[in-house]
RNA sequence: GGAGGGAUUUCCGAGUGGUUAAAGGGGGCAGACUGUAAAUCUGUUGGCGAACGCCUUCGAAGGUUCAAAUCCUUCUCCCUCCA
């Protein structure tokens, strides 16, 4: 069997590792407890969480055993790698609401039975320390001037890092260390903005414990130009339904650049890689085809085989040249409301297509706006009845938002 | 604790009494081109209104003035230097 090491490499995850050839060595050899933390920030995973979980993934395959660290306690603390600005402080009870969040969602992608992986939560060990004894015990094992010079800080040198994001690092080396006493941990992943918090704590379990741990760092998921995909215009791609639809969530990825397309085929999908190589070296139009694996495929992952379907059938139904009915965002409007007839506008907005009337009239005027394919030319359109065959009505606002209004 | 600097629309950032819903850029949205791509170009980007216009907005609250983002007072927050 392939060391998933090679796995990792060739896929193109690997951004940083402690001992290579030591580390490659001791995945060869026997069923290793790793763990990757996730801090409790948001109510759902998005698609950056997504990336170390593919990895969790491949080496759960691989036979290791995976530990999902929810980060309940370091959430409250708040971590500045990488970041210019300090994050909004969130209390204890937001931060628990979504470490259940996350929990149901990591059920989805790991195999927890039989001990196969194990999720654990920080705040276990975190919340209660004692100041005194944490700095007499774990303290002494950090010199600042170390830590100052650490990557993770740089770009907050300027604008000013609290105290308490500054023991950010330590918290996460302290739970690199509890894992290691207590599970056996013996590697700490992460996204590449996470070297500097791993670093430290495996200096921190060579110091205290004389214990050899690795790390390993991945390449964020970035777009060919280097800015963090997975983020839109209205924020992050969810892997929450409810956040983000299974069909924006296809969109998404069928609309990536092409540039990308080989780059998330291999990172987001389980695709072997003679074919990620085949389909990410089309050119010119074929590239599409790519782009509706990838789309599918990454879609199937986190929403399942049937969601995917769907949005890829409806794509192909709003895209193609068929007809029929597809299953895309819609919204109901009862015969009621209807009435006489609504005005183009009115029905817009409680579409929430637009988040003003001025919006929607500039739109209109813009050409923005097809109801059932034709383009809507005057911003007093009634929309009546007439307007609706099998009690539905297509709008689409630009050139690939749809919105279906079933007539109820 | 002392001295100085700052807070502007979604973001960055100009603006020091009327011509300012506020330059410029980023971002967003739409159009053209295309491959449901990128790049490019064009338009647009506080709310209501067809429009004249009206309303809300320049950290907060007061005040001066016919008129304030711009002047004064107090307050809040941030930054820099000194202790």
């Amino acid at each position: 069997m392939k060391n998933v090491f090679d796995i990792l490499s060739e896929r193109g995850f690997i951004e940083q590792v402690t001992h290579e050839e030591e580390l490659r060595e001791q995945l060869g050899k026997e069923s290793t407890t790793f763990y990757i933390g996730f801090d409790a920030t948001a109510d759902s995973l998005h698609v950056g969480h997504f990336v170390q979980i593919m990895v969790m993934s491949h080496m759960q395959k691989a036979g290791h055993r995976p530990i999902a660290l929810i980060g309940g306690g370091t959430t409250m603390v708040g971590d500045p790698s990488g970041k210019t600005d300090m994050r909004k402080m969130l209390t204890i009870e937001e931060i628990q609401a979504n470490g259940e969040a996350f929990k149901k969602q990591f059920s989805k992608f790991l195999d927890f039975s039989e001990g196969k992986a194990l999720m654990v939560n920080n705040a276990d060990w975190l919340l209660n320390l004692e100041y005194i004894p944490f700095l007499r015990e774990i303290g002494v094992h950090f010199t600042v001037n170390r830590m100052l010079s650490a990557e993770a800080f740089k770009s907050r040198m300027d604008r000013g890092l609290s105290f308490i994001e500054f023991n950010y690092m330590i918290m996460q080396a302290y739970d690199f260390l509890q894992l290691h006493r207590r599970v056996d941990c013996k590697l700490q992943m992460g996204g590449n903005d996470q070297w500097s918090n791993i670093i430290a704590g495996v200096d921190l379990c060579r110091r205290v414990d004389s214990a050899t741990v690795y790390g390993m760092t991945f390449k964020l998921l970035t777009t060919s130009e280097g800015i963090k995909m997975g983020k839109t215009e209205s924020g992050a791609i969810w892997l929450d339904p409810e956040k983000t639809s299974p069909y924006d969530f296809y969109q998404y990825w069928r609309n990536v650049n092409d540039a990308d397309v080989k780059n998330c085929l291999s990172l987001l999908t389980f695709l072997p890689m003679e074919e990620v190589n085949k389909l990410g070296g089309l050119e010119g139009s074929e590239i599409n085809k790519a782009k509706e694996i990838l789309a599918f495929e990454v879609t199937r992952l986190v929403h399942g085989e049937e969601e995917a379907k769907k949005a890829e059938v409806a794509a192909k139904l709003l895209f193609g040249d068929f007809s029929g009915d597809a299953d895309v965002p819609s919204s109901e409007l009862s015969s009621k409301e209807l009435g006489e007839g609504l005005d183009i506008i009115s029905l817009l907005q409680k579409t929430q297509l637009i988040s003003s009337r001025g919006e929607g009239r500039r739109l209109i005027q813009q050409g923005g706006i097809y109801i059932n394919d034709q383009r809507v030319e005057d911003i007093y359109q009634n929309i009546t009845l007439e307007d609706f065959a099998d009690n539905s009505l297509m709008i689409r606002k630009g050139k690939k938002i749809y919105h279906k209004v079933i007539l109820i």
